[in-house]
DNA sequence: GCGACAG
DNA sequence: ATCTTGTCGC
């Protein structure tokens, strides 16, 4: 569907070190989302099935203006480095049956904070072109704890490289790990996070679909 | 060779 | 990701 789907994990580690360069760091002229979308997925123990969620909010008044949630399956076993490769064709699907565009994707996970720069995040936002940023909850790469204040951060490193923040979103909260994912800076990348994790440590957008996603699984599988 | 390793 | 009880705090 997409552009040779890779059979095999060697072929996705081929894929992604030819696609890693198709990553954008500039953020569209004047560039300032109005929507934002929450992506997640919801697994099914014991089987390969799943539901993928994608909730846009608007970035103002943090209200839903669209939602979906599709149920797909999952080929890949989950290999670090290689996650993008289970969630992605479901995530499309959903993202396909969207009503708007949404300006903004905020992935669960790295963006180019990844060992060939190029995680979930990166991929989805070059395959729809969409602007994109990668929030994980745990870190592919070493820092330095920011401090303790909401908005505090310090750099993300890997093979001696900046890849992104250690982000805290919250007062004395374990911080996030923020990456640009396609077409944004990191600087606006955090300033989307922060703006979006107003009152918990995860981004409202992320909430959201994860509950959609884990609401459809518990009642409709 | 061994450890590390998003969800 | 998912399995789970109690517990601390506003």
């Amino acid at each position: 569907m997409i552009e040779q789907w890779p059979a095999t994990p060697d072929e996705a580690v081929a894929l992604q070190l030819r696609m890693a360069p198709l990553v954008d760091p500039h953020p569209p002229a004047g560039f300032a989302p109005r929507t934002a979308a929450g992506l997640d997925v919801a697994y099914d123990e014991g089987s390969d099935r799943l539901f993928a969620a994608v909730v846009v909010l608007d970035v103002a008044s943090l209200d839903p203006v669209d939602q979906v949630v599709v149920p797909g399956v999952t080929d890949f076993p989950y290999v670090p480095g290689l996650f993008a490769f289970r969630e992605l064709p479901s995530l499309l699907t959903a993202l396909e049956r969207l009503t708007v565009s949404p300006d903004l994707l905020v992935c669960d996970g790295q963006g180019v904070a990844h060992p060939r720069r190029f995680g979930l995040a990166s991929h989805l936002g070059v395959v729809t072109g969409l602007p994109s940023i990668g929030v994980a909850k745990t870190p592919m790469g070493h820092y330095d704890p920011p401090g303790p204040e909401r908005g505090a951060w310090s750099p993300l490193l890997d093979d001696g490289e900046v890849v992104g923040r250690a982000l805290r979103t919250q007062r004395e909260v374990k911080p996030l790990f923020v990456s640009i994912g396609h077409r944004v800076d990191l600087d606006t990348a955090c300033a989307q996070v922060l703006r979006l994790a107003s009152r918990y440590r995860q981004p409202e957008t992320t909430r959201r679909a994860d509950r959609l996603c884990r609401d459809a699984l518990t009642s409709g599988a």
